[in-house]
DNA sequence: TGGCTTGTGTGCGCCGGCGCACAGACGGTC
DNA sequence: GACCGTCTGTGCGCCGGCGCACACAAGCCA
């Protein structure tokens, strides 16, 4: 973790003005964030938006049968805790930490306050969840038409957009969890990846070798996401460089 | 039709205090909506919001391949067009109207004006789209894990909230669909439905016979999204009276 | 009435994904 | 170096949903 920790990082954080950013930064405060960790339950009041800059989090919908599924994924393009200025306080879904890295926290108050003030961060914020809702219309429409193979391709792809090294350390048993299909599919789907050199793993860790193999086999629904995402929110000043920050 | 026409019977439109709602009447059309009409399609610029009175409208995702997939339905508790004031304009999905009925649009400016403006309009369609999160969300979870049949029942019992008559007008051909799934699914679905007295039909039309059976197979999802949504959304004032207005 | 269109019922074979069971392999720990 | 928990590979049988094909029925129109 050599990373330099800055807010900046965050590309909704990155896009305000100088004052609002100001204004915002003696109140946002660093967190690490571990794989597994809870940010919050269903029906829980959040205490705080969290802002990743290195850490990815998952939105997740447990069912009553203790199935799940993820619906969306929050990486340093966007925040956890839309309700807090949609009005609704809570959520029935649940927020985790799927990668390990650092995010920043806002508490609720102060969050609300900018948010209620005329300025960018309201429109950055409601064009965020505008990203959200596309997402989560092409996880429908992915579940229920695209094979297991092209899901795990669009998250392995999408992960990738996160961790620019491709240096996954994660086991296929929680990737499943996260798609909501069974262990021993992911098993099959990644032999097969491996077996054609895309990607190579070994318990717990899993690299890409080969993202152009990914995005032949990935259905529409990662660049249909992407380029919405791209086209509602701001890009990274110096994204390239920021992406480098690690090595 | 008997039914007045009247822009409260829509819920969002209802909750407004009266200086705003008369500052927005004005400018509400009423607009007879016909099955199958087109409302928007991906990428295109919407000019108007539409708020639902008698009509049921939906939001669609076609995939490349030709297969579609509903993500949202949206009746008189809510309104199509939320990327006018999240700020995207345009989202990657279309909308069309699944049963004829009334709605009232209004123009995208007065739409923006009036959420710009401080009050009680800019909370409640905040509002309305965590609701229609919360059931994007839960369509996706959906779609991964439960069956036809209970999509189906889940569907009905949507349906039925909002036109409490119980009489559809309505093919197994369009239900499928809307949920993605084979048409002989639901010949079959619809077949034991009928088969237990729950649903009867005839070429066209559909009519729930018995509300309870269609509960006691459907999954949790329904429950989920419509507590939510009444949580989050004001009730209709005198909403059974406004229910019987049809009789 | 007859003929046409459109919706519905049914019977295949197929395949992807599930659930289960168990063997092997890896990588920590003592 | 031996041990053990965890992760991964593989082989079943099963079932739901798909795709296709075709028969039949209902309603519409001439």
């Amino acid at each position: 973790m050599t990373t330099v920790d800055n807010p900046k990082q965050n590309r909704l954080l990155a896009a305000l003005p100088v004052p609002e950013f100001e204004r915002l930064a003696a109140h946002l405060e660093p967190i690490p964030m571990l794989l597994g960790e809870l940010l919050y339950q269903p029906g829980e009041q959040l205490q705080h938006a969290y802002f990743p800059t290195s850490a990815i989090l998952s939105m997740h919908y447990v069912m009553a049968s203790g199935a799940s599924a993820e619906t969306a994924g929050v990486g340093n393009e966007g925040m956890v805790g839309v309700s807090l200025f949609m009005g609704g306080d809570t959520m029935p879904s649940s927020a985790i930490c799927t990668t390990a890295g650092h995010a920043y926290r806002l508490g609720r108050r102060f969050l609300m306050e900018e948010f209620d003030r005329p300025g960018q961060m309201r429109s950055l914020l409601l064009r965020y969840t505008q990203a959200l809702i596309t997402q989560l219309f092409q996880t429908a429409a992915c579940n229920r038409h695209h094979s297991v193979e092209q899901q795990l391709c669009r998250w392995l792809l999408v992960t990738l957009d996160r961790v620019p090294s491709g240096q996954l350390v994660i086991t296929q048993e929680l990737i499943a969890r996260m798609l909501g299909v069974r262990r021993e599919g992911i098993t099959e789907a990644a032999g097969r990846l491996q077996r054609a050199g895309v990607i190579q793993y070994r318990r717990g860790h899993l690299a890409v070798v080969e993202r152009s193999g990914l995005e032949s086999r990935v259905c529409e629904c990662y660049a249909v996401v992407r380029t919405e995402t791209d086209r509602l929110l701001p890009a990274l000043p110096h994204c390239q460089d920021s992406a480098r920050d690690r090595l």
